[in-house]
DNA sequence: TCTGGGGTCCTAGGACCC
DNA sequence: TCTGGGGTCCTAGGACCC
């Protein structure tokens, strides 16, 4: 039977649910920041249409902040994570196979449920659902490749009268909605590969579903190969339906609220962000055989820049937060110099292994290693109950906390906070 | 003054081995 | 002047995604 996908995506995600809880906004252009409130990441069509670019700084959107009332909201991590975990809910009330992509994005199997249901019916369904459960606004697309998926969930946010959903199996539409399309905007072609692509005349999606495989993959790479394929109908991600295979890099960092121009504070830092990659190396039941630590100063300051990395294998596999912030801290005094006004820092482990699976530290005792386990499921636990980093190592307190994170309009966890609880009044 | 964080996959090139 | 060939493994870097 012929595979068919369908891709569920919220419309402006976070800003949608800075909507949901907080009704004052709905109409008004709201935005919401990336961390240190830097820039924006999310905008819903309000303030898309007074031109605020995605990634655009929040510093350079003072003027329409004052005069057109631009709302921005500092990003609200914990709301948007639960509210996902209910998108995902609805979705799966609706399909047997749905497997989650990003935050808020979904692919689901809708092979063979023509029988039963138009597709597009099926995605007025799957979108009403939706808005009942959470209150989120999405758009369905459905093709028979993950890649055309993708781009008729494009159309029906592009064009308001599809109504939100649009049915991309029919390859008339397929190649109609191709030839409206730049390249730059089809899944998996960015910016540098468009800019090539154009040089060679291909400018729409349709002139690259119409490019020979063969030709792409000689003067391109075999992953612009498989988005022609794609283009034409045949599936080439076919895995994106399978359970998503385990992590293999552990990536923790955030740039300061305000520059580290000392020792101590970088090293506070680094000790943080080392117990929560410790927390999600063990929310993954895995050990790492790698650990890198990378430091730098901003790149948009013309002079003194520096940036460094550093990595150690391992002796030993570990999962235990001491050992790897034990190692985090020697590699972030050898990469740190003198005299530099530092924004970011952070840590990577990767090189995963099973625990158990190898010869641990000859020298030491079994009944050690347990009692380090154990203190670490302790540690994990107090914190998930009593709220993150309710317990912490010495190394991460500091009293010059300069470092941390701004967020300056952040809402309240209106989901998963007890005294957060939205209140309605009849 | 102020510009995010966390991932994936692929490829080229060097080290090393026989 | 002439100086092998082929395989594997690892890493860095580039490109992409949300």
């Amino acid at each position: 039977m012929k595979q068919v996908y369908a891709l569920c995506d919220v419309n402006a995600m976070y800003a949608a649910c800075e909507s949901v809880f907080d009704p004052t906004l709905v109409g008004r252009p709201v935005i919401v920041a990336s961390n240190n409130d830097g820039c924006a990441v999310a905008r819903n069509k309000e303030a898309k249409a007074l031109g605020v670019k995605m990634g655009q700084p929040i510093f350079e959107l003072r003027e329409h902040i004052e005069k057109n009332g631009l709302v921005v909201c500092s990003s609200n991590y914990a709301l948007y994570g639960d509210m996902s975990f209910r998108f995902m809910q609805a979705l799966s009330a609706c399909s047997p196979r749905v497997m989650p992509y990003s935050i808020d994005e979904a692919f689901l199997d809708l092979t063979g449920i023509e029988s039963v249901v138009s597709y597009e019916d099926f995605g007025h369904q799957v979108k009403d659902l939706v808005k009942q459960w959470t209150g989120l606004p999405i758009c369905v697309g459905i093709a028979p490749s993950p890649t055309l998926a993708k781009l008729a969930n494009h159309g029906a946010k592009q064009y308001p009268a599809t109504n939100g959903v649009v049915d991309l199996t029919d390859q008339v539409r397929q190649r109609r909605l191709l030839s409206l399309t730049p390249t730059g905007e089809i899944w998996g072609i960015g910016s540098k590969l468009s800019k090539r692509l154009e040089a060679l005349g291909i400018r729409t999606g349709l002139q690259l579903a119409d490019a020979d495989p063969k030709w792409i993959r000689k003067h391109f790479s075999v992953v612009v190969e498989r988005t022609v394929r794609e283009l034409n109908g045949v599936p080439c991600h076919t895995d994106i339906l399978e359970v998503a295979p385990a992590k293999q890099q552990i990536v923790c960092s955030k740039s300061f609220g305000s520059p580290v121009t000392d020792l101590d504070s970088m090293l506070s830092a680094v000790s943080h962000h080392a117990s929560r990659a410790g927390e999600k190396l063990r929310g993954e039941r895995r050990e790492c055989g790698y650990l890198s630590v990378f430091m730098s100063t901003s790149r948009y300051r013309a002079t003194d820049q520096y940036a460094n990395q550093k990595g150690i294998a391992l002796p030993f596999p570990t999962a235990d937060s001491r050992e790897i912030t034990r190692h985090a801290v020697d590699l972030a005094r050898k990469l740190w110099r003198d005299g530099y006004r530092y924004n970011k820092v952070g840590i990577n482990l990767s090189d995963f292994r099973t625990p158990g699976a190898n010869q641990s530290d000859f020298f030491s005792q079994i009944e050690d290693e347990q009692r380090d386990k154990d203190l670490m499921v302790t540690l994990d636990r107090i914190n998930s109950i009593a709220g993150k980093n309710s317990v912490q190592f010495g190394r991460q307190i500091h009293k010059n906390k300069s470092w941390e994170m701004r967020r300056e309009n952040l809402s309240p966890a209106y989901t998963t906070r007890w005294a957060d609880i939205p209140t309605v009044k009849c």
